[in-house]
DNA sequence: TAATACTGAAACGATTCAGTAACAATACTG
DNA sequence: CAGTATTGTTACTGAATCGTTTCAGTATTA
């Protein structure tokens, strides 16, 4: 199984280097590439790039044929970089058909599980790749503790549940927001990467499955609540 | 929240289904027509649609002219389909002002991005979920709290009642404008984003359901005044 | 005071939303 | 590869919310 390749095509050396920073801890091969001149040169020296994200602002109307024809001929995924949200009339403006877009400044996590879906996509590949976190600390709260690297949750008496990878995501995605009502499209984007589609219940089960451990200790209260008509809302107390 | 209602009028099977899905997929209510005459009479018949997505070639002239009148009179938003470039050239020679158009063959995922911006645009209804809170924070008033992020009241003896949405932005444009009289089409708009129309109790049955919460505690002063004739207000003391 | 306009209230109906189970598909593991 | 774990889908049910209607009661005004 090889890993896949991705061309980064972004001038500023800063927020490059944070994506590759972020692509190679993940594991994948990272090639670089200031403009689109560069870039063309690359692709024509690499025949095995998987996937190209670029700077909207950059490449030229050369790059951004140049990425098209990629795109159509060959199975090389394409993602933009947006400075703003008003960019994304510009990429449309250019009917490429891009894969995904992201807008800077951009969730490191958001964006590996987006890549790694959008991989999933394209090739045939199966990788599954841990997600790297810098501060590895526990939370706790009401008595329970989120186990960030067993990625497990212990009871109030010490009983310890593995969680599901997108269990675990939403509660910790709950955590590090704590109180803040959270849209279903919020959490379905933090737990696969996906966008919500009218009638996609997949967090409301997902809810319901994270609720069912709460429910091992029958005095606890409702930890995650539902608001209606909007999301769903974190009530534990973190310590 | 009401789903937006599009209408689509095209005459081939394929593409109007293929459109058709599209729209379902994302939670909207499809009307369809073959074409203008089809057109005509389905508006007659629905008076609350959105957005009209047309291909260029069909409704003839009159087809065209009542798209025109119903754009600038009514709010509805219009699209044209159009099945090349130089067609373009065609639209804005009819000067009717579409709000967009998008040649075939389309990009799904592209034209659902440009529908939901549009719709966003045109439906003011959208505004209040992009509100975004900066502060969060909680208003007392009486011995009464109102909780932002859970969308409740608090009691003064501490219970909770989780409040509808509705009731909730109705209290919360009260104590957002204090002590002003707020009149029923405001306070309508502001639950809802609906205008008022004659012979609409809505917003006196809500200030009902609100003041039923505050009799909870019959103690109580008179939190939400009647004013004959205008509208009500806000009398809390708000801390 | 009588006529009129306005509001309160209850009850109902419609619609949308959330919870859930059961199943299907997919990914993962040994 | 087979078996297991996880994730996603569907269909159904009940609940929550919202809006309408109707009518009785209250305030306002001529």
């Amino acid at each position: 199984m090889s890993t896949a390749n991705i061309l980064i095509v972004e001038d500023e050396l800063v927020t490059r280097n944070m994506l590759k920073s972020v692509f190679e801890a993940e594991g994948y091969n990272v090639l670089e590439a200031n403009d689109g001149d560069q870039m063309q040169q690359i692709i024509k020296e690499n025949s095995n790039i998987n996937l190209i994200i670029m700077d909207i602002n950059l490449p030229g109307k050369n790059g951004l044929l140049l990425a098209r024809e990629l795109r159509e001929n060959q199975n090389i995924a394409l993602i933009f970089l947006t400075g703003r949200d008003n960019e994304v009339d510009k990429i449309l403006g250019l009917e490429i058909g891009a894969d995904d877009y992201i807008t800077k400044p951009f969730n490191p996590r958001e964006l590996t599980i987006r890549i790694r879906n959008l991989l999933t996509r394209t090739m045939q590949e199966n990788l599954y790749f841990e997600e790297v976190r810098e501060k590895v600390e526990n939370y706790k709260f009401n008595g329970w503790t989120l186990e960030i690297d067993s990625r497990s949750l212990i009871s109030p008496n010490g009983d310890l549940f593995k969680l599901p990878r997108s269990e675990f995501r939403a509660i910790l995605h709950f955590i590090e927001n704590p109180g803040k009502i959270q849209t279903r499209a919020e959490l379905l984007l933090k737990m696969t990467g996906r966008e919500l589609k009218a009638h996609d219940r997949t967090v409301d089960v997902t809810i319901r499955r994270i609720r069912k451990h709460f429910e091992s200790i029958p005095e606890a209260p409702e930890i995650i609540a539902t608001i209606h008509g909007e999301g769903y809302r974190f009530c534990g107390q973190i310590e």
